[in-house]
RNA sequence: GGGCGGUUAGCUCAGCGGUUAGAGCGCCUCGUUUACACCGAGGAUGUCGCAGGUUCGAAUCCUGCACCGCCCA
C-alpha cells in the first residue's frame, strides 16, 4: 500500500519519502482508486465499517442535469454534501451519499434541438420515437462526463446506487404517485389558463416564467357602442379602451369598467362591438378595474390574460382562443388568421388607425413574462391539462417545518418558504414535450379517463370496460419536477418496501442552492409527506451561490464561469474544497478568486510539509513500521501536554461546528489549529527535544508519539473537508492496532477529557507569550535576528518546573542564549537599564544586547511607553466599568469577577511598566 | 408594492449581547535556524453604512433612513 501514495518517485530518494512540495495531481487519482478498491462508499460494501446500531445518515444528491458539465456551484455543493457524509461515515454511522442524474426534459430538449438543427434535423422531422432514440444517445455521452467530474472533487458517492430520473425505478414511482394522487382527487384534468411558451411549444409552470420589464406601448382604441335597434355599431358613440396587446382583441368577450367610475355609469350593461370580428360584447362592471389605468375601461380577453380569465369566470363570459401553438392567429381571427402575433398586432393597429378608431399610442413599460428556457414571450392560453391540487399538500409541508420535523437552514429562509407555500397555486404538471415520463392516463371515446400504474398500461376503460385498443393515451409528459419531487424516495426503490427504503428513508439532509427552494424542496416535501407519510429529510441546508471575484453570477454565456476541473488541475481537489468551504456561511453567496485558492493550496502544502517533518523526525529507537503508541503521560513534558490539549480543544470545536452545520467555521478552526498552533509552536517546541541526545529515549519517543498523536487527530478532523491529502499523509503515519487501512473509515476523534490539560496549556501559553515578547523587543530595537543574546528572566512559581523543562526550546525560539533564571525579581530589575525589558504575565525578563546604544535605548523606551499607554487605556476602561454600580449589580457575577481580575492584572502591568520607565 | 440579505482593515469575507473586533490576500521592516519562500519573525491599518432606541454593557437586539443585491407580486 505504501507505493500507492508515493507522490513523486523520481524526486524522493526512496519510496517512503514525501516530495518537498505537495503535488496533488500526482496522488489524487490513486487515492480515489484506493477508496473504490476498498469499497467504502457503499455502506454495505466490503470495506464499510458502518455500525448499523447507529442512525443512518443519508444524503440523496441533488441530481445534476444530464444536459451539461458541472460548474463550480456543483463542486461547492458536492463538497458540502460529501463532507457531511464523510463525517457521518467516520462516526461509524451507515452513511449513504446517493448519486443521480436528472433528465431535465425541457432543458434537454432545448439542447438537443439545437444540436439537431445543426444537422438539418428537427423534432418534427424525426418523429417522437426517433427523437427519443437521439436523446438517449446524447444523454449517454454527457452522463459519463458528469460522473467523472464527481470523482475529481472526491465525492464519496455510492455508484452502486446510481439513479436516473428516467430509469425504470423512477418511472414506476412516477406512475404510482400519479395514480394515488388521481384516486385521491389530488390530481385532476381540466381546461384552465396556463403559461404557454411558443418557442418550446409547451406549457411551463408559474416558476418558469420570468417577468421582465419591457418597453412597449399603450394603445387607446374605440369600441363603438351597439345600436340595439339596428344591431349595428353606432358610428357616433363609443367607449375608449386601453390595451398593451391590441392583437388579443380578436378574442375579446367584454369591456369592463369600475362600478364606482362615474364616467361610465351610463354605459354599464350596454353592448359594444369588437372591431374586425364584429362581435357584440357586454360592458360590465368589475371592481378589479383600475380607474387610473388608461381610460379606465379595459377590454376583456379571458382566454389570453390571467386577470381577464378570472373576470371572465366571475361574469360567465365566453372564452375564445385566438392563438395557436406557435402563437399565430387561428381561424377565430378572421382575416388575420395565420399571422404571427406581432404581425397581427401591427396590422390591427394600422387598420384601426385607418378606420379612425385609434385614439392614441403612448409609451408604456409593462411586465412581460418570458420563458426561462427560451426567452420567448410566454402567452397565457387555455389548455386542458393535468394539475396537482396543492393546498392540502402544502399544508402538510408547512406543518412539518412548523413542528420542527424538518428544519430549514439558515433559518431566515423559513419566512420565504412559508410565504411561498401559502401562496402556491395548483401545479400544472402536463408538458407538451417528448423527453420525460408520459402521463399514464388513457381516454376512451366516451370521455372516460383511466389512470394506470401498470407499466404496460390498462387493459380496458375502468368506467365502461372498452378494450385498451379503443383507448388513447395522453400525449403529454410530466413536468420534470414531478419526478424530482419523488427523488428522495424513488431513489430508494419506493413504492416497493425495499431494504434501502427501510434503512435510509427518511433522509437526513437535503443540501441545495437556495434558488431552487420552490422548484424542488417544496415539491419533495409535499409529495414526500403525502406519499410516504414522513417528511423526506430532517434538515434542509441551503447553500449560497458561488460568484466570480467581482460578485457576478457565473454563467457560460458571460464567459466568467470557472471550470472546476481546471482548478483542480492547478491547486488540487482539496484546496478547491477548502476554498469553497472556508469563509462561507450557510445561505450566503461567496466569491471565489485566485487568492482564496492559493491560500488553500498553501495550507495543503503546509500540512504536507509538517507531516514530512514529523515522519522524518522519528527517533531511531522506533521502528519505521511500529504500531502507534499513545504518548505516555509520565514521559510527556509540558509542551507535549500542551500539544495534546490543543488538539483536544480542536476536536471539541470542530464537533460543535459540524453539529451546527458551520462548516466554514470548522475549516477555520482547523486552519488555525494546524498552522498557528501545531506548526508554529507545537512542532517548534518539540524539535529541540527530538534532537536532544542527552534525553532518555523514552522522553524523545514520547515527544514524537505526541506529534504523531496530534497530527493523527488533525488529519481525522480535516479529512471530510480535505480528503485526499489527509488520506495520503495518514497512510504514512503509524497506526493503532484497531485502525483500519484507510482514513476514510477511521474513527472520528472523541473529545477525550483526559487529553485536555488546562493547567499545562496555561503555563505553556505564558511561556509562548514570553517568546513573543522577547522577539518583539528584539525586533523593535532592531537587533540582528541572527544574534544570540543572553536573557535574564524571573519566572515565578509554580511556573518554574515547566520553565526548566521547556527552556531549551524557548531559547531556540527567541534566539536567547542563555536564558538565566533568577529567583529574585529585584535582581532582574536591577539589571534592566542594561537591556531590553520584557513582561509576559507575571514573568519579567531582560534581553541583554552586547552594546546598548542611544538609538536602541530610544526605540526601546518608545516600545515600553506605547505598551504603557495601551495598558493605561485599558485599565481606565476597566475601572470605569467597575465603578459603575449598575454593572456590578446587574451583570452576571462571572463577568464582574472577570473584569475585576482583569483590572488587577492591568494595575500590576501598569505599575511594572511605570517602574521600568522611571 | 411586499419580503429577504448585505453595508466590518486597501480588497474578499468571518464574527451576530460580555475583556483589547478577527482571518486570508495586499502593505511596511527583517530573515537562506536542515518541514515548508506555496516559508519564518515583527509591524501598521477599523468613529463595525447613518440616526435614534433597548440594555449594566451593542458590530451583535429593536425602529427609522440611505445605498447595493436578490426573491416575490
Amino acid at each position: 500500500m505504501a507505493d500507492r501514495t508515493n507522490p513523486n518517485p523520481g524526486e524522493a530518494g526512496n519510496a517512503g519519502e514525501l516530495a518537498r512540495a505537495y503535488r496533488p495531481s500526482e496522488i489524487e487519482g490513486a487515492i480515489f482508486q484506493s477508496w473504490l478498491d476498498a469499497d467504502v462508499f457503499n455502506p454495505d460494501g466490503k470495506g464499510s465499517r458502518a455500525d448499523w446500531a447507529k442512525p443512518a445518515f443519508t444524503i440523496i444528491q441533488p441530481p445534476p442535469n444530464v444536459t451539461g458539465s458541472l460548474h463550480l456551484g456543483h463542486a461547492q455543493r458536492s463538497t458540502v454534501e460529501d463532507l457531511m457524509t464523510r463525517h457521518a461515515r467516520m462516526q461509524g454511522r451507515p452513511a449513504l451519499f446517493l448519486p443521480g442524474l436528472d433528465h431535465a426534459s425541457i432543458a434537454a430538449q432545448y439542447v438537443l434541438d439545437k444540436l439537431l438543427a445543426k444537422k438539418g434535423e428537427s423534432r418534427a422531422s424525426l418523429g417522437r420515437e426517433k427523437y427519443l432514440e437521439e436523446m438517449w444517445k446524447f444523454v449517454e455521452s454527457t452522463r459519463a462526463t458528469i460522473l467523472s467530474q464527481q470523482r475529481r472533487v472526491g465525492a464519496s458517492l455510492d455508484m452502486t446506487r446510481l439513479r436516473f430520473t428516467m430509469d425504470s425505478v423512477s418511472a414506476a414511482a412516477v406512475r404510482e404517485a400519479f395514480l394515488r394522487l388521481y384516486r385521491e382527487g389530488l390530481a385532476y384534468r381540466t381546461e384552465a389558463l396556463i403559461h404557454w411558451c411558443p418557442g418550446c411549444r409547451t406549457s411551463v409552470s408559474d416558476l418558469e416564467v420570468i417577468p421582465t420589464e419591457t418597453n412597449g406601448s399603450l394603445w387607446t382604441m374605440r369600441y363603438h357602442l351597439l345600436d340595439e335597434s339596428t344591431g349595428k355599431p353606432d358610428p357616433d358613440a363609443w367607449i375608449s379602451v386601453a390595451t398593451t396587446r391590441p392583437e388579443t382583441l380578436l378574442g375579446d368577450t367584454a369591456v369592463a369598467v369600475n362600478p364606482e367610475d362615474p364616467r361610465y355609469s351610463a354605459v354599464i350593461g350596454r353592448r359594444c362591438v369588437v372591431p374586425f370580428v364584429d362581435r357584440a360584447v357586454p360592458i360590465i362592471a368589475d371592481g378589479v378595474v383600475d380607474r387610473a389605468f388608461g381610460t379606465g375601461a379595459v377590454k376583456i380577453t379571458p382566454a389570453h390574460d390571467n386577470d381577464d380569465y378570472e373576470t371572465g369566470k366571475r361574469h360567465d363570459l365566453p372564452m375564445i382562443t385566438v392563438l395557436d401553438d406557435t402563437a399565430r392567429i387561428n381561424d377565430q381571427g378572421g382575416k388575420f388568421a395565420g399571422l404571427d402575433r406581432y404581425e397581427a398586432r401591427r396590422q390591427i393597429v394600422e387598420k384601426l388607425q385607418a378606420r379612425g378608431d385609434l385614439e392614441s399610442i403612448t409609451p408604456h413599460v409593462s411586465l412581460i413574462g418570458h420563458c426561462q428556457r427560451s426567452d420567448d414571450v410566454v402567452e397565457p392560453r387555455l389548455k386542458t391539462q393535468w394539475f396537482v391540487k396543492v393546498a392540502p399538500l402544502a399544508e402538510a409541508a408547512l406543518d412539518a417545518t412548523r413542528s420542527g420535523k424538518t428544519q430549514i437552514l439558515p433559518e431566515r429562509f423559513v419566512k420565504v418558504w412559508e410565504h411561498w407555500m401559502t401562496e402556491m397555486r395548483d401545479w400544472n404538471v402536463s408538458r407538451q414535450l417528448w423527453w420525460g415520463h408520459r402521463i399514464p392516463a388513457w381516454y376512451c371515446p366516451d370521455g372516460h379517463t383511466t389512470v394506470s400504474a401498470d407499466p404496460s398500461g390498462p387493459k380496458a376503460c375502468e368506467v365502461c370496460s372498452r378494450p385498451v385498443s379503443e383507448l388513447r393515451q395522453d400525449e403529454d409528459i410530466f413536468d420534470t419536477w414531478f419526478s424530482s419531487g419523488l427523488w428522495p424516495f424513488s431513489t430508494l426503490g419506493w413504492p416497493e418496501k425495499t431494504r434501502d427504503f427501510e434503512r435510509f428513508y427518511p433522509g437526513s439532509v437535503m443540501e441545495t442552492a437556495y434558488d431552487i427552494i420552490f422548484f424542488w424542496v417544496a415539491r419533495m416535501m409535499m409529495l414526500g409527506i403525502h406519499l410516504t407519510g414522513m417528511p423526506p429529510f430532517h434538515t434542509v441546508y441551503l447553500s449560497g451561490l458561488i460568484r466570480d471575484p467581482y460578485g457576478q453570477k457565473m454563467s457560460k454565456t458571460k464567459g466568467n464561469s470557472v471550470d472546476p476541473l481546471e482548478t483542480i488541475d492547478e491547486v488540487g481537489a482539496d484546496a478547491l474544497r477548502f476554498a469553497l468551504v472556508n469563509g462561507t456561511a450557510p445561505g450566503n453567496d461567496a466569491r471565489l478568486g485566485t487568492e482564496k485558492l492559493e491560500n488553500a493550496r498553501n495550507f495543503a502544502n503546509k500540512l504536507w510539509n509538517v507531516a514530512r517533518f514529523v515522519l522524518g523526525a522519528r527517533p531511531a529507537s522506533i521502528a519505521p513500521d511500529a504500531t502507534r503508541e499513545l504518548p505516555k503521560r509520565a514521559d510527556a513534558g509540558p509542551a507535549e501536554r500542551w500539544i495534546l490539549s490543543r488538539a483536544a480543544a480542536a476536536v471539541e470545536a470542530v464537533d460543535r461546528e459540524m453539529a451546527g452545520y458551520a462548516f466554514g467555521d470548522a475549516s477555520q478552526s482547523l486552519y488555525e489549529a494546524i498552522w498557528n498552533e501545531y506548526c508554529d509552536w507545537g512542532v517548534e517546541l518539540a524539535k529541540i527535544r527530538l534532537n536532544d541526545e542527552g534525553l532518555p529515549p523514552a522522553a524523545r519517543e514520547a515527544t514524537w508519539w505526541t506529534l504523531v498523536d496530534a497530527l493523527d487527530t488533525y488529519l481525522r478532523l480535516l479529512h471530510p473537508i480535505m480528503p485526499f491529502i489527509t488520506e495520503a499523509i495518514w497512510d504514512r503515519l503509524p497506526h493503532l492496532a484497531a485502525d483500519p487501512d484507510l482514513l476514510i473509515v477511521a474513527d472520528w476523534p472523541s473529545s477525550g477529557a483526559d487529553a485536555a490539560d488546562k493547567a499545562a496549556e496555561g503555563e505553556v501559553a505564558l511561556l509562548i507569550e514570553l517568546v513573543r515578547a522577547v522577539r518583539n523587543a528584539r525586533a523593535e530595537a532592531r537587533i540582528e535576528p541572527a544574534t544570540w543574546l543572553p536573557v535574564d528572566v524571573f519566572v515565578p512559581e509554580p511556573l518554574g518546573a515547566t520553565f526548566e523543562v521547556v527552556a531549551p526550546a524557548l531559547e531556540r525560539l527567541s534566539r536567547a542564549k542563555p536564558f538565566r533564571r533568577h529567583l529574585d525579581i529585584d535582581a532582574i530589575r536591577a539589571g534592566a537599564s542594561g537591556g531590553l525589558s520584557v513582561i509576559a504575565g507575571d514573568i519579567e525578563a531582560v534581553v541583554k544586547p552586547a552594546v546598548k546604544d542611544e538609538d536602541q535605548e530610544g526605540r526601546d523606551r518608545a516600545r515600553l511607553e506605547r505598551d504603557l499607554a495601551e495598558a493605561r487605556g485599558q485599565l481606565d476602561a476597566t475601572r470605569s466599568r467597575l465603578t459603575n454600580e449598575a454593572f456590578t449589580a446587574k451583570a452576571p457575577p462571572a463577568v464582574v469577577n472577570g473584569v475585576r481580575t482583569r483590572a488587577a492584572e492591568l494595575e500590576d502591568l501598569v505599575a511594572r511598566l511605570e517602574r521600568l520607565l522611571a
